[in-house]
DNA sequence: AATTTTAACGGACACGTGTCCGAACACGTG
DNA sequence: CACGTGTTCGGACACGTGTCCGTTAAAATT
């Protein structure tokens, strides 16, 4: 059970620390002979350097904290595969702390994660952080940090974004392309730079082909099914006039879903639908949810290179790295 | 940015840094005086003790290693926010790991955390685990081991387990009442306990039903929608007779359920589904789907208690805790 | 053969923390 | 005043690793 050091080593083969050390590192100070025998002897004795030591020594803890809003939905889970996939490889760990979108634990998270000395920190906001002083503060000593996907305008470090203006035009120009004429956008927190985009996006997809925009159109909701359920309710009751939805967020959009086939409007004759990426049940619900999706893997991988950049180079040239994804067409939005 | 050391406050104070060591944590060898003078002065120099020293010092890393099969359902971020829950609170943190379903991966992912001297280990295996060899050799070593969910007889740790015979008979039991005759279950691998008490459990209420039993009755599947699908696509094509499906996962269930409905088979009319826990999908799939829910977070809470008690007693008697869940009736498995 | 150069290794120190032991001093008691 | 007792602190050491410097002995040069 106890760990084998290189004392160890060293006392069995009656050399100095120092020497097995060298030899172990593949130094110049050593002689052929000696460090074969020192090899030999540290495989026989199954030894492996001890972490710990490492990380005091170089003063380095080879974790990198990664902080996300919530667990619930497949798309933070896939992203942290991605950061993963990149880290492990480059002999870092990661450690995953969760808000539960609430910017109090979001706080606490990080200064968890800043006490234990983690080397950089991947961190996607919660929807009401508001206040990023203290994130600020860190940047400011040079300490790395990568935001992604919800990220602030306030702070400005290295970002990995979706092009979310790009795809919501082009999800409601969709809808415009299948004759929907009165179009609603479920929207959410303006302070997320994302939902502010994707809002934009609806917005400039119909002025470009002429239909009306009236700030009714934009219906505030939120990013949870719960939101859309709330959304689409307050929908019906004020009578309002519309025939198709673009939701901020797939969650919303099935929540919205949920609540018209409950009253028994058919999707898509009467109501179209499409909604965006985040969850994985757009594929499994009747019918089909079209959706634009995000690729959240290389998501994580291009976040993860990122924050691996600022740390071994410690050159600070916040860049902004924005993806594209894919238009994945299912019948919530197609008329026959 | 460098970090504050007791020499720092020592040397600021012109006393020795075991005195300060000594202030710091409150012992006996110290004059009041003194010690209100370090802790001022520690509180205005911002310190905080260097976690890598402590563990180095302590010969404990106060990382738990946490190793699941997937990442793709809600179940295991649902367990592991469980797992946070308690450890975070005792001053651990957890580094997660995901298998992918692939047993070559896990062990992998195993000897990545114990190389980086992980004081324990919360793991639930991959469904073609037959080789536990790795783990027996750590758990034989005293290395702090708890199993979750997908257990293996062979090993003998603590662990966290699901009452799976009791739901499943109460499962089919429920198909049973309302009057379905011809019970198909949906099986996975014997080689994880649970789907074999979820088996059993099957049997066991057709028998005590007095219904029939034939080993065609058990279709061989998976825990994963896919394979709900290729089942159902198989029992289709045989022409079996069956009105009903008890299916070992809710994924399996789901993607039996997408088949039926691509074939026009109305659910529940002409059949009845039943599912078991691991998906948040079952509430949003049109019929709803009726199945078993376990105590997720529950669990993880359940597995990390074990584990500290493991770790900090130093006493390794294995005990199992069972759990027992709800259940959740949904429209697939109720005739109007 | 005398001197310089080179190879190879041992010992000391450092990272930040905690603990043990002994020294210095104050105080009380005989 | 001498001795014992208790308090308070400094110094040395340890955890495991890596690096620097100095030392030794052998090889190469003059």
């Amino acid at each position: 059970m106890k760990h084998v050091s290189i004392k160890d080593i060293a006392k069995e083969l009656s050399i100095a620390h120092s020497t097995v050390s060298r030899a172990l590192n593949d130094k110049y100070d050593i002689k052929k002979e000696t460090r074969e025998k020192v090899l030999k002897k540290a495989e026989e004795m199954g030894y492996y350097p001890n972490p710990m030591a490492k990380k005091l020594k170089e003063n380095k803890s080879f974790n990198i904290g990664v902080v996300v809003p919530e667990f619930r939905n497949a798309f933070f889970p896939d992203v942290i595969l991605g950061i993963q996939d990149v880290l492990l490889s480059k002999g870092y760990q990661i450690l995953i702390m969760q808000s539960n979108e609430d910017p109090i634990i979001e706080e606490s998270n990080i200064r968890t994660l800043h006490e234990n000395m983690v080397d950089g920190l991947i961190i996607s906001l919660t929807a009401d952080s508001h206040n990023v002083s203290f994130l600020k503060n860190l940047s400011n000593k040079n300490f790395p940090i990568v935001q992604f996907n919800r990220v602030s305008d306030k702070l400005e470090t290295s970002k990995v974004v979706f092009d979310d203006y790009t795809w919501a035009s082009f999800a409601t120009e969709h809808l415009i392309k299948q004759g929907y004429k009165k179009i609603l956008h479920f929207a959410a927190s303006q302070d997320i730079a994302l939902c502010k985009y994707r809002e934009k996006g609806f917005i400039n997809a119909l002025k470009r082909h002429k239909l009306p925009c009236n700030k009714e159109q934009i219906v505030p909701s939120g990013l949870t099914i719960e939101d859309g359920k709330k959304a689409m309710e307050k929908v019906l009751e004020s009578n309002m006039d519309f025939d198709a939805i673009f939701a901020v967020t797939d969650p919303t959009a099935l929540g919205a879903m949920m609540v018209l086939k409950q009253h028994k409007i058919e999707i898509p004759e009467r109501v179209g639908v499409v909604g965006f990426s985040e969850s994985r049940l757009s594929q499994v619900i009747e019918p089909s949810l079209t959706s634009v999706k995000q690729p959240t893997f290389e998501m994580g991988q291009a976040a993860a290179n990122l924050i691996i950049q600022e740390i071994e180079t410690e050159v600070k040239v916040p860049q902004v790295m924005t993806l594209g994804g894919n238009f994945k067409v299912g019948k919530s939005s197609v008329r026959l």
